[in-house]
DNA sequence: GGATGTTTTGAAAGCGCTTGCAGAAACTAA
DNA sequence: TTAGTTTCTGCAAGCGCTTTCAAAACATCC
């Protein structure tokens, strides 16, 4: 059966010719447009023919061409993802996610980088436009929501991490708000008060959520907000890292830290391992993504948990309701904490 | 003019109808075929009527439709990336290579994974080629070279990480063997005898290269080969984790240990700092890939480094000059070694 | 058995663009 | 000015599939 498989493989590749519908058509001796409804169940048809036709598909190895099928329905089965950088953890999970639930409603995906700059990504967007994508998810964007409101009269839009109110268009935030605030009052929860945060890059929507969520979980334990224990990061390593260093140079004394991401997390433990501070005995430290990678950092990394792979899913099953018309429903499980080894209780 | 690109974004999207070339050519006064031309630059046009014609083309922001394009030129402008998990550091930074070139030369690239799973991969397969990709880059591959002869018949093939003779197939070999000999030399110069092997997934040619690599260096050094070093991991971190945790309750002594990639070296790391044993201080460890992240572990990690973004965009190269009839001239720069803090000389 | 109502089916006209072919135009040469 | 070339340019026929429309085939009923 090996053998089978092969052999199968071989012919429905190596075949010279390209089988046509026509050629099946006139095999099983219909006309094309029996062939195609029945490819398509657009019509009953004979069962007679039906099985003529189905006989002459396997004799022949017939695939109808996709291209050819987009041109006459005006639809491409396709539609495009936009993300900024495909080679982070984090994206990389989504799109897993994405590609395999379009796969599966055999749309597919084109996948852009838009590097983080607003005329990459414009450029990125009128390419897959241009490649006429029945829809465009967007996991984050850096442009302006009047621009993403226009382009959303051409085509339907999912955007995630950002709200948007626009037709056809639907936000999926994950609602890192929350996330922030699980992972701040975790650790208020542990007796910390001196609590720092690095940033996620300024401007980035989903990166004032976070802020946002760790000032109000201050807030509510009446923890006052120190603006100097707030440092700059840029959701990368690198970024974490000089942040990081800057913390520990300003002198300020704090006893955990909250990072916008699981990355920034990585290049703060290495700063404070560089400085001889222990982690969690020294300080505290909290993540936010959950990578894969976070549960084998030394320490193994406390991190705010959003299924990733379920943002993704639920974000190309929403982009194939809009496309077929339905109104998606979009319902997003909460953050949870996936506790691990950078964190103690203060006076445990 | 910030608003003049919003107004271009919006015109060019948001009108209703699509323009289509053949109102280009009323719009211009000429024929359909006067505007392909033109378009192609096929043939030599009066001057006259190129100005007219991109006058109009201007005017009704004419797109052209790709997929018609592709039917009538029987051409997808496509080509195929089959990885096997999309979620991997490793892959996000080949892809992003393999997109960006791809993309600069106005093809574009269907990602599918085929998560280590034959009858996956060969369903992937079979997704790409009914969608008449162009050529199909297969970032590794779990299939056999028999069937991937058979399949270099139906369609241009680029192989990474493996070696295959075939009609219009290229294997980009990143020659692992080279990469693990280096790390292991590097070893044995700090003074390292007993050096511990963490392997890839049984099976992985390019595993089986890594082996070779370290069985080599020692060889070449004259240090015996033991079994008993040698532990299986699958190139994920749970893997590398799983590895070392078998190596530590062997008994087995040893001051090294060199993984098969970064992500088996991290779960090792760990496993050593669950055993209370300090890299490099008690064993130095070394990795393979060089991971974004291996800069960023505690300690960073010394790794074997290969520009994977180079791979990606040779791979991306290759192929773009097998569709076009081109014979690819495929130069991979050496591995080199990433020295960090994980490794130290032994009598140091 | 013919009228009437239902399926089934095929012919043909696209979908938007490319291209072989041949006539029209513009030039050259005589 | 005319025949001979060399350029342009339009016509029309596809590319492979879908889909409308109406004819064909069959079933139903009085």
């Amino acid at each position: 059966m090996r053998r089978a498989e092969l052999e199968r493989s071989v012919t429905a590749a190596s075949n010279g010719q390209t089988v046509t519908l026509d050629m099946v058509a006139a095999e099983a001796g219909v006309s094309p447009s029996t062939v195609s409804r029945i490819l398509n169940g657009t019509a009953r048809v004979r069962e007679s023919k039906v099985r003529a036709v189905q006989a002459a598909i396997a004799k022949l190895r017939f695939m109808p061409n996709p291209v050819a099928r987009s041109l006459a329905r005006g639809k491409s089965m396709s539609v495009g993802v936009v993300i900024q950088t495909i080679d982070s953890p984090f994206y990389g999970e989504v799109l897993a996610a994405i590609e395999n639930r379009l796969t599966r409603a055999s749309y597919s995906a084109l996948f852009v980088s838009g590097h983080w700059r607003e005329e990459d990504e414009r450029r990125c967007i009128d390419h897959l436009l241009s490649r006429r994508v029945e829809g465009i998810i967007l996991v984050t964007s850096c442009l302006a929501d009047q621009e993403l409101t226009n382009l959303s009269r051409s085509v339907p839009l999912i955007l995630t991490g950002r709200r948007l109110e626009a037709e056809r268009t639907l936000s999926l935030d994950a609602d890192s708000t929350a996330g922030a605030r699980l992972a701040t009052e975790f650790l208020l929860g542990q007796g910390h008060r001196r609590i720092a945060f690095i940033t996620g890059p300024a401007g980035h929507p989903d990166a004032a959520q976070r802020l946002a969520g760790y000032r109000a979980a201050l807030a509510a334990h009446k923890v006052p907000f120190a603006k100097k224990l707030v440092v700059a990061g840029d959701y990368t390593d690198a970024g974490g890292h000089v942040a990081m260093m800057q913390l520990l140079d300003s002198g300020e004394e704090f006893t955990a830290v909250f990072a916008a991401n699981d990355q920034s997390a990585y290049g703060a433990m290495l700063a404070l391992h560089r400085r001889g501070l222990r982690v969690p005995h020294d300080v505290s430290v909290v993540g936010f993504d959950d990578l894969h990678n976070s549960a084998y950092t030394i320490p193994p990394l406390t991190s705010v948990h959003r299924s990733i792979s379920e943002l993704g899913e639920s974000a190309a099953e929403a982009m194939i309701d809009l496309i077929e018309g339905r109104t998606p429903l979009a319902r997003l499980s909460s953050a949870t904490l996936a506790i691990r080894e950078s964190t103690r209780p203060l006076h445990g």
